[in-house]
DNA sequence: AATGAATGAGACTTCATTCAT
DNA sequence: GATGAATGAAGTCTCATTCAT
């Protein structure tokens, strides 16, 4: 029933009904943004990523720029409720800083929403609709933050995570755990003075 | 009848006998970044920024790569300097802390410093060689300010530094320097609780 | 998660039962034709104009040339009863002249009707069909104006018509009517060689 | 020497050094406008019919804009000095006469030129650049043919003689010369009342 | 009957790079 | 050494048309 598989052995893809098409297309455009950067959001790139035909990227987007808006929009709707989800458990101070450690030595899923976040950072400079959403973003997550810190210090260590996570993810010598402990620590809690185990 | 006059608009402008043309064209590529960031490096641009034949380019540079390469290293050298300089005359903390909080709420050319570094952070993501050359700047910087809160408290600092110039770079209320000033004065010194007034 | 709303921004007003829909999408080829010549004739401008769905234009014409040889009937068809009723009322040479510099000097709506017109003899001069459609137009414009010349004048002061239309369509300065006048007053009574005034 | 011929048999041209490449790209476009129009435009067509590769026409012109209005410039300049050509030997109306009836019902080198200069009328409709070219153009032939017959009637000569060439470029069968002839004769001089064999 | 979805071709353009001068 | 010319790949986008519902 299906047209014969082409002689280059490449898979054949009826795919005329597909909903969530759309969503799918996207998901794609996110993973070649985490591989490549924005440089490789571009219509052969995605289609192929996402295993569609290069006409159906431009179907479904009037243009690349709306592609990308499209894209980064999802990314902050699912990595807002994963990163509240994060703290749900969290009752004290201790926790928090597992928590937030465990945010800065990322595991893959974590190196994923640190990538994207920088990119869209970078893409936010230069265009004011992803500005918008960016800075929402922040807001979201320093309302988070504050729930355990207050709204000035949840701001501060929101940059001091941003910063270290940007720095995690250029280091090749795993940064230790231990030195990322002690400066959340301080932060979170500004009367700490030793390392890390003065917890009192 | 007259020669071609290539399609594009490039200026058209003897300059035989340039010395240093290479160094103007990496300044032209760096004035590129800044403004249209890594898609905008092609040798066109450059070459127009720089008011150089388009050949020119490709003859300084053996592939783009190479022009980028050099460019962002260009920027790490005066950008380390520039940065040391900053710190020559402080003494204190107090005046330790005045020099950061410039640094955050930056002039127009602490704007471009910047968005290279972010530039670059994102470009060394993905590029082993760009990679070392980030390395060594973090590196350097955090000697700088070492000199003043010791290894570890300058890692934390400069993240927090990093942190607060992008979000500074992001948003369009400018963050009121006071808290600003708060956030690095109880990070260079913990034992700050209050506001900046408490200096001693 | 809403369906995809394709991306280009055609409105999507629901319209079932819809008469002579396929009149009105004549009528906006027609439109499109006149602002944007025979390059804009797709079955997506068209839509738009017509405020229609992409997929009612194919539906309702085979093919796009189908379409617009269509348009070019209908515009024949309502050009000619409305080009036969401008006479409807003329009696005297002179009155013939005032009709016809008023075609010259065209409202808006001749202007529709004058690049309607040029279009359709350009497209005709590579399409058969159209040529006969075209043909049919110009025998029974001549048929109208032979009524007050003879057929051989009418062939004369048709070209010349033709003509001075093309000329005004195209002259920034609005060419005087005067020198219109004189011109057609030649042409339809050799005789004539002063001014207007001159009836006799 | 040259790399061997590709398997389909399409001749190689490695063209490197090629002068008057320009030239030879703008004779395409307007071979291609003569038996396509304006939408036969594309720089796979023109490239196609100059024998020259694709990238070469983006080099030489830098839209396709650009390149069409550069082609109806070369063939307005050429057209005009060919049309004033035809008047040089002209000493009598007669001779002007049958130079004239020779335009309209031309030979198939006066066919491109007329439907060049149609299409340059229709494309000066919507493009400004285009209009100031047209309009130029004619100012110039009125001005040939005022040499015969003074302002006034060079201008409802020239309006004469565009629409019995479209008239002509429309018609199957062979438009008589011998209507032409009157028509013409009769609009170089208004005393003229019987057909041809009346000169002087 | 009517229409959203889908797709492959081809449009315009930019570009890195090579080459001949 | 330096540069205009050249070219093929690939980028973005538009489109006619087909198809399933």
């Amino acid at each position: 029933m299906a047209p014969p598989d082409p002689a280059d052995g490449t898979a054949r893809r009826p795919r005329r009904h597909d909903p969530d098409r759309k969503a799918r297309i996207l998901d794609a455009a996110l993973d070649v943004l985490v591989e490549q950067g924005t440089v490789g959001i571009t219509h052969r790139h995605v289609a192929a990523r996402a295993d569609v035909p290069l006409g159906s990227v431009t179907y479904h987007f009037a243009s690349l720029a709306e592609l990308q808006a499209q894209a980064f929009a999802r990314f902050v709707e699912q990595r807002g409720s994963e990163f509240a989800a994060l703290f749900d458990g969290v009752r004290t101070r201790a926790e928090l800083v597992d928590v937030l450690v465990d945010l800065v030595h990322g595991s893959p899923s974590r190196h994923r929403s640190a990538v994207l976040g920088f990119e869209l950072h970078l893409a936010a400079l230069r265009d004011p609709g992803l500005r918008a959403l960016a800075a929402g973003w922040t807001r979201s997550s320093q309302e988070v933050l504050a729930r355990f810190t207050g709204q000035d210090d949840a701001a501060r260590l929101d940059a001091l995570l941003e910063g270290m996570i940007m720095h995690a993810l250029l280091t090749t010598e795993p940064r230790s755990r231990e030195a990322t402990r002690t400066a959340i620590a301080r932060t979170v809690d500004p009367r700490e003075q030793g390392g890390s185990r003065a917890t009192r």
